[in-house]
RNA sequence: GGGAGCAUAGCUCAGCUGGGAGAGCACCUGCCUUACAAGCAGGGGGUCACAGGUUCGAGCCCUGUUGUUCCCACCA
């Protein structure tokens, strides 16, 4: 059906519309019985917290490009989405509402909080999809999945359960990261590093033997309560004669161990380092190899606890600040020292993180890493761009186990199920009711997985793995993942030895990293700044399409993007463009039926569109295929405004106005053309295309489902696009001239042409009429006219007798200066073409190049010459 | 401490395997030329961070320097 466009292009007019249209028509749905190839994207699921930011915008953007681009070009395409139940965001946010209301998460215990848990998901998970709707993401909204629904569930409990019967899961008491707001353990990935102020106490530790002291330094001294031992370094000279002694611990008044261990820098501080098991990582491995007691003395939420002794109950810092106090009265403080240093903050909350010991639920990393950096080493799955290889080679070499428990309640939990009566701990799918042991009452562990757990199963688990569904056997692997690199080690690679380890095959195919959008002075957009802009504002004021041709514009693969209304503006303008460019086809052919396959007796500036045209439709699907989004639309950009509305148009209006036979063919062309340029324009910015292909005489239901322009050798013109750039050349030598002269378009002047490519020339009058601002034009080998200005280019002696407006002087003074800078050029090249080592070494294409160069030159040295001899 | 990216026009960025530097925005000039003033036609503006090297030839390749952003490690 055809449509009357309004003037303005008004993207609210359009784009629900044109979304329930496509939803109608069922053209997102991947066909699971199809006979094309597949081609599978799976969203990175965006949690169920928040609301479509920028981020999302950019990624959501660019899997749409790559899923509607492939989906017209013959793929059975599949883009699965869903979202992520994010526990520790989600379950801080939730805890954070309670507050409002004045509830704990103990006052209404864990079914209560769960309850409340779903009725979130509901609302904010809801909200999330509409947004992505919002952004024109052309998902299989069917098989829309959650990674807490029934599914992803059992997905989670069969990779627990078989891991731990692998023995790739175990428990143990570990140094854990800790946050002390959340009230959970947090993974090594999760921490973040701040440089902080700091200070550096000196703590004289005497020796037992009433032999002198050793001065122990350190950035926190609360923790002194449980050293159960100093270190020095094996080859330390001033120490050695004490390794094997005992200290004894100040205030605490007890005998600790003076032990020799390679960790400890000589260099560093005073070289002696205090052994706090229970709370320090190194201290913990130093622990354990020379079997130091581990005491924790602090409770989970940043306390004193007993072990503490007359500390108890006052937080970390009271007790750090007593601490100092009584060291110093009783002689025992030498001094602070001001230092910076890094201190560990949750990634969520920005909490100092607390390393702490703690019985938690680990997975081996070793053996599922090695097959998960071979996959990568042997290309079968691709970073683009690579670089980021190195950043998770890097990370998959040095891996440390991977801590899953988290003590949260928003989450899977944990399949462990624990015998009250004997030891017996029992990993099952299902409850077991009781102890398959001694028959005891069994209880399951408190514990909920890392979110990160269950992502990490995404892209099979959403196509219903552990079943061996269709979906399943059809679509995996995926073919590409589109993510930016802030998430590589914490999902991407996660999912890669996941996939290995319970597929048997890599998850994907490609992974596509972007990097961040930032505001307009390249800032990270953050809450805290204030400065995050919201993409479904950018949306309502400017469009969807305008929205997503700025991100896609100068989108290259890993780089960050800075984002302005400028940008977004220019993208706008954009739109308008196209749609006036439609309008004007619209208004020329009516009611009338255009053919949509192409004529055959095509003019010269048709052939030279159409093959301008055949050229791009190479150029962008190579670009899409090197994953040069950016340079893809940037390309279109270029050919439909400058060479197709600039031009083509303007040349078309001239049969046009004519009528007959050639304005027929003049429709034909720019109904071809338009159209065909629509559909690699679609991924882009699919409403608008839809919207005026449409409008467009066509063939189909929608531009979404038709096909893929491919290139073709009968729509090549190549040596008419030479002939064309002939005329191009004199009419913007023409315009120029006239330009600096300030006279305006309103004031023709008869323009003679002497040229050897007179046929040409001729047969393009009109042009230079309608262009170029003639009254007439003669074409011939050669004028001698006075008192006219005179335009030489590389084909043609252009005159305009325009003797009334030359500045004569001037006008010598403009040819000599374009003699001057003909003959430079020309000395130029020649001196390359006399160097011999030019000559015989440059490829014969670039010398030949040169070659042609200096003739033209010359040619034009000759006329510009001519043209300074006739004005005196 | 280890690693990576970036440095090109006033601003934001392109620049493919080396062959005399480009776009958008901004600026200046002239145009309401029958699709579009969210437009049209022109114009000015760059020692391609710096110093070496390889090459017939370097924005591009190599080495170093400076500035900047990020990632990893976490020396108590």
């Amino acid at each position: 059906m055809r449509r009357e466009l309004a003037t303005k292009y008004d993207p609210k007019n359009v784009e629900d519309r044109i979304y329930k249209f496509w939803l109608d028509g069922k053209y997102f749905h991947a066909d699971v019985n199809s006979k094309k190839k597949p081609y599978t994207i799976v969203i990175p699921p965006p949690n169920i917290t928040g609301q479509l930011h920028m981020g999302h915008a950019l990624d959501n953007t660019l899997q749409d490009i790559l899923i509607r681009w492939k989906r017209m070009d013959g793929y059975d395409a599949l883009w699965l989405p869903g979202t992520d139940h994010a526990s520790i965001a989600t379950e801080a946010k939730i805890v954070e509402a309670m507050k409002k209301d004045g509830v704990t998460k103990d006052d209404i215990g864990r079914d209560g909080f769960l309850k409340r848990a779903w009725e979130w998901k509901k609302q904010y998970g809801g909200r999330i999809i509409e947004q992505l709707k919002k952004m024109g993401s052309s998902c299989d909204w069917d098989r829309e999945r959650f990674t807490m629904d029934e599914g992803c569930n059992k997905a989670v409990k069969e990779v627990f359960v078989r891991l731990y019967e692998k023995g790739l899961i175990y428990r143990g008491e570990r140094i854990i990261n800790w946050c002390p707001h959340c009230l959970t353990s947090i993974s090594d990935a999760e921490v973040e590093y701040e440089e902080r102020d700091g200070s550096f106490w000196h703590i004289r530790y005497p020796l037992a033997d009433g032999s002198g002291y050793v001065e122990v330094a350190t950035t926190r001294p609360e923790t002194m309560l449980g050293d159960t031992g100093v270190a020095v370094h094996p080859s330390d000279e001033r120490y050695k004669d004490i390794v094997g002694k005992n200290v004894i611990l100040p205030i605490i008044n007890k005998e600790i161990p003076v032990v020799a261990d390679e960790y400890v820098e000589m260099d560093f501080g005073t070289g002696v380092v205090k052994m706090t098991p229970a709370h320090d990582p190194n201290d913990f491995e130093v622990g354990l190899r020379h079997d130091l007691e581990i005491i924790n003395v602090m409770t989970d939420d940043a306390h004193m606890n007993e072990n503490a002794g007359k500390y108890c109950g006052m937080t970390t810092m009271e007790c750090r600040k007593v601490l100092v106090k009584e060291l110093e009265e009783q002689g025992y403080l030498i001094k602070i020292e001001p230092l910076k240093h890094n201190v560990g903050v949750c990634y969520r909350c920005g909490s100092t993180v607390e390393p702490r010991i703690s019985e938690q639920w680990f997975v081996k990393m070793k053996p599922l890493a090695e097959p998960a950096i071979e996959a990568v080493e042997n290309g079968d799955i691709r970073f683009i761009p690579e670089r980021f290889n190195k950043n998770y080679f890097h990370w998959m070499r040095n891996i440390r186990d991977w801590c899953i428990s988290r003590q949260l309640w928003w989450g899977h939990r944990i399949p462990a199920y624990y015998c009250e009566d004997c030891e017996e701990i029992t990993v099952a799918k299902e409850d077991p009711g009781k102890c398959p042991k001694c028959g005891g009452k069994v209880t399951q562990d408190p514990d909920t997985l890392d979110t990160w757990f269950s992502s990490a199963l995404w892209p099979f688990s959403t196509l219903g793995w552990p079943e061996n569904t269709e979906e399943l056997k059809r679509y995996y692997p995926t073919s590409t993942l589109v993510t930016g690199y802030d998430i590589i080690t914490f999902w991407v690679s996660r999912m890669i030895f996941s996939g290995l380890e319970y597929m048997g095959e890599k998850p994907f195919s490609d992974v596509l990293i972007h990097g961040l959008v930032r505001d307009a002075q390249g800032r990270k957009m953050s809450k805290s700044l204030g400065n995050g802009i919201d993409p479904l504002d950018i949306i309502d004021q400017y469009g969807t399409d305008a929205l997503r041709l700025t991100l896609a514009t100068g989108n290259s693969p890993g780089n960050d993007m800075r984002f302005s209304d400028e940008k977004v503006e220019a993208s706008r303008n954009f739109a308008n463009k196209l749609w006036n460019a439609s309008r004007f086809i619209l208004m020329n052919i009516g009611e009338e039926d255009i053919e949509c396959a192409l004529l055959t007796e095509l003019a010269l500036e048709d052939k030279w569109v159409v093959s301008l045209y055949n050229k791009l439709v190479k150029e962008v699907s190579d670009n899409l295929e090197k994953f040069e989004l950016g340079i893809a639309v940037s390309k279109l950009y270029d050919f439909i405004w400058d060479i197709f509305c600039d031009w083509y148009i303007e040349l078309a209006k001239i049969r046009l106005q004519k009528g007959g036979s050639e304005a027929q063919t003049a429709k034909q062309v720019l109904v071809y053309v338009m159209s065909s340029t629509l559909k690699l324009l679609h991924p882009f910015m699919p409403f608008i295309t839809e919207e005026i292909w449409q409008s467009l005489p066509h063939e189909g239901e929608s531009i979404m489902i038709s096909e893929w322009p491919k290139f073709s050798t009968e729509l090549d013109f190549s040596s008419d696009e030479a002939e064309m750039e002939r005329i191009m050349t004199a009419v913007r030598a023409i315009r120029n001239r006239r330009a600096e002269m300030n006279v305006p378009p309103s004031k023709k002047a008869k323009v003679y042409i002497a040229t050897s490519f007179k046929d040409t020339f001729s047969a393009a009058a009109t042009v230079f009429t309608k262009l170029a601002s003639a009254s007439e034009v003669e074409v011939g080998d050669e004028f001698s006219i006075d008192n006219a200005v005179s335009i030489i280019t590389q084909d043609a002696k252009v005159y305009i007798p325009m003797g009334d407006l030359v500045d004569f002087e001037a006008e010598r003074a403009r040819l000599q200066k374009e003699l001057k800078k003909a003959q430079d050029d020309l000395e130029f090249i020649n001196k390359k073409l006399s160097n011999p080592g030019f000559v015989s070494k440059a490829p014969e294409a670039v010398v030949n190049a040169q070659k042609e160069s200096a003739a033209k030159l010359s040619d034009k040295i000759a006329m510009l010459q001519e043209s300074i001899a006739k004005l005196n």
